[in-house]
This record gives C-alpha cells, sequence and structure tokens, in this order.
DNA sequence: GTCTATAGAGTGATAGAC
DNA sequence: GTCTATCACTCTATAGAC
C-alpha cells in the first residue's frame, strides 16, 4: 500500500483545527482536504462515518489530552496545591494564552450539541469533579461549586478574549483564578 | 399589497431564535422559512443582503435590548447597587435562567467571528464598560477588571449550563456573582 | 496476490441568491 | 420558483507495502 501521508494523529489534529476555525456546520469537506491534503477517498476510507466519526474522534481526543494532562493529576493524591497550578500551566498552554477556543465549549453552543451532547457533557464534568476533588483534599469550602466557578470562568474567558482579540484577558483572568483558589486553600 | 405575515421585529426575533438553535453556520434559508412561514421571495424582500445581512439585524436588534435595558440603566447616576441588581433580574430573565444562549458568545466563537467582528466586540465592550462605570461609582476597586470577571462569568455559566443541560447552574452562578459584586461595593 | 491508502470524477440533494 | 454552486458522500481505480 502507499505510504501514509498523515498519522491518523496527525490528521485528527487537523481537523480538530478546522473545527475549531469554521465550527462544526461550517466546516466542509472541502476545508478539510485543504487542511490534511487528504482526498475525500482516504478521509473516507479512515473515517466512514463522515464529519459526524470525525467529531466523535476529535472530541476523543481532546478528552483523552485533558485526561491525561489535567483531570488524572488533580485527582493524584499529592499537593493539591501544586496540581491546581499544574492545571492552570496547562490550560494556558493548551488554549494559547487565549487564542485557541474551547471546542467543546463552541460545540455546546450550537445544534451540534445534540449530535455529541454525551461526550460535551462528559468533558466539563470530568473537570469540574477532578478539581472540585483536589479542592475538596486542600480543605476548601463548597469544593464543588467553586470549581463549577472556575471551569465556568475559564470558558467564559475564553469567549471574551476571542470577541475582543484580546489574549491579554484570558491571561488576567486565569491569573485571577489562581489567586482566588490559592486564598481558598489557604 | 398583500398583509405583511410578520411585523420586521417579529421576523427578526424568529430568526433570531434559528441562529441561537443551529448555529449562524448551521442555520439554512429553509429553516429560517419553516420558523418564520416567509418563504425565500419575501426573506429576500426583507433582507436583500441575505443570511449576512440577517445575522447584522439580529445583532443590532440583540444590541438594542441590552443597551436600553441593561447598558443604560448602568451607566445612569444613581444607586449602583439597584443598577446592578437589576441587572443580574434582566440578564436571569433574558437568559430564561441559562436554558438560552447567548447569540453574541456563540457567534464570537467560530468563523462567524470575522464577518461580526465589530458587533460582538461593541457588545461586549459596552457591557463591560457600563459595568465597570456602575462599580467604580459604588467604590469598588479595580472597577474594569472585576467587570470583565463578570461578563465572562456570564458566558461561561451560560456555555456550562447549556453543556450539562442543568439550567440550576446559570441560576447559581448569578447568585454567586450578585453576592461578590455586593461586597465589593460594600 | 492481497490489502490498504490514495485520488478524484460523479451522485443526488440542498444550499443561498435572485 | 429557478438558478448555479457546493454540500456530504459513493464509487471506481491505482499505487505500493507486505
Amino acid at each position: 500500500m502507499p505510504a501514509a501521508l498523515l498519522s491518523r494523529e496527525d490528521a485528527i489534529a487537523r481537523i480538530a483545527e478546522v473545527f475549531r476555525e469554521y465550527g462544526f456546520a461550517g466546516t466542509s469537506l472541502s476545508a478539510i482536504t485543504e487542511a490534511t491534503g487528504l482526498g475525500k477517498g482516504s478521509l473516507y476510507n479512515h473515517f466512514p462515518g463522515g464529519k459526524d466519526q470525525m467529531g466523535d474522534e476529535v472530541l476523543a481526543h481532546i478528552d483523552a489530552w485533558f485526561e491525561a494532562r489535567i483531570y488524572a493529576p488533580l485527582r493524584q493524591a499529592g499537593n493539591p496545591r501544586s496540581a491546581i497550578a499544574a492545571m492552570f500551566d496547562a490550560v494556558e498552554d493548551y488554549f494559547r494564552s487565549g487564542r485557541r477556543i474551547c471546542l467543546v465549549g463552541a460545540f455546546a453552543l450550537d445544534a451540534t450539541r445534540d449530535r455529541f451532547a454525551a461526550k460535551v457533557q462528559g468533558y466539563f464534568t470530568a473537570w469540574i469533579e477532578a478539581l472540585a476533588a483536589a479542592l475538596a483534599r486542600g480543605g476548601a469550602h463548597d469544593a464543588h461549586a467553586l470549581a463549577e466557578e472556575v471551569v465556568a470562568g475559564i470558558q467564559g474567558a475564553l469567549v471574551l478574549s476571542r470577541a475582543l482579540s484580546d489574549p491579554g484577558l484570558f491571561k488576567r483572568q486565569l491569573a485571577q483564578w489562581r489567586q482566588r483558589l490559592n486564598t481558598a486553600l489557604a
């Protein structure tokens, strides 16, 4: 067989960026072809379920990243303060200081949500619960409510940062949340 | 001429709900036809610029609502505490306790943003500045940063509330922000 | 020879424009 | 309603690794 032009991993990562740019409904297969260099034949060979399957696999890919880099460290026994600091570092890195949006959040806002409801809900539930666990270990009051506030704050900061074309806003808000959680753990 | 089936105002309101449901890219003219009862001919009669113009007018409609009901009261001289309380009431009402998303926020997240960038930016800038003015009048420290936090918090709460199908989350977070602003003004 | 990844013309349906 | 462009998707075919 001919050599693969792209690993599956790379293809999914590139497709994710197209979804991020145009949204799920706004993404056409030709945009995906352009971004990946793969023709329709190749795309349907890898993803027989078409765009829906691509959406599923992109969400699974994102979830795996967050599970490994954010949720698991938060859940581990260990210093909650440093686990939370590592979460903020990873978040700032992942979202490119606010220049990159949260695809799961974007999927949550339109009719795409119905198609991927379970994955979207799972992503946020896992994040909130992992963060709440770390906060509770650190002795914070109302750990679950606080975790919801933080995750919502991050999502909102991404929306605003993007709307105002101001990555600085995202960084400032993350800094504020870092500080609030630090005092909550004190 | 035949009687109009729908006032322009009503048509725009219905189109807005379709955009809210499917996103801008995901909305087809036939969905708009179905929601308004207006054929393609009528739609192009009212909106010669097509979907783009509908998007513009929907955003202008939303902006006018927020200007009248939220920004102007916040900017007026008067008790900032009650102006801010009125803002939260209006927000909770407008977003149907979290069951309705923020269309401007949704537009900000995908490529739709480029088309409507100015209006999207104007909406959030006006909100943040009006709220910051009220907070500053009330003697809050870092009024602008706090206003950014609140507006981001509302956007994030809408995302989460929708993602988790949990309107309660939106209401709870609004309550927390009410309280935080109250102490910031004390 | 078999299997897999590639390419891309061609399908019907539907989009938005008028 | 009519138009053309484009949509998601199918199908046939080839190239090349084993």
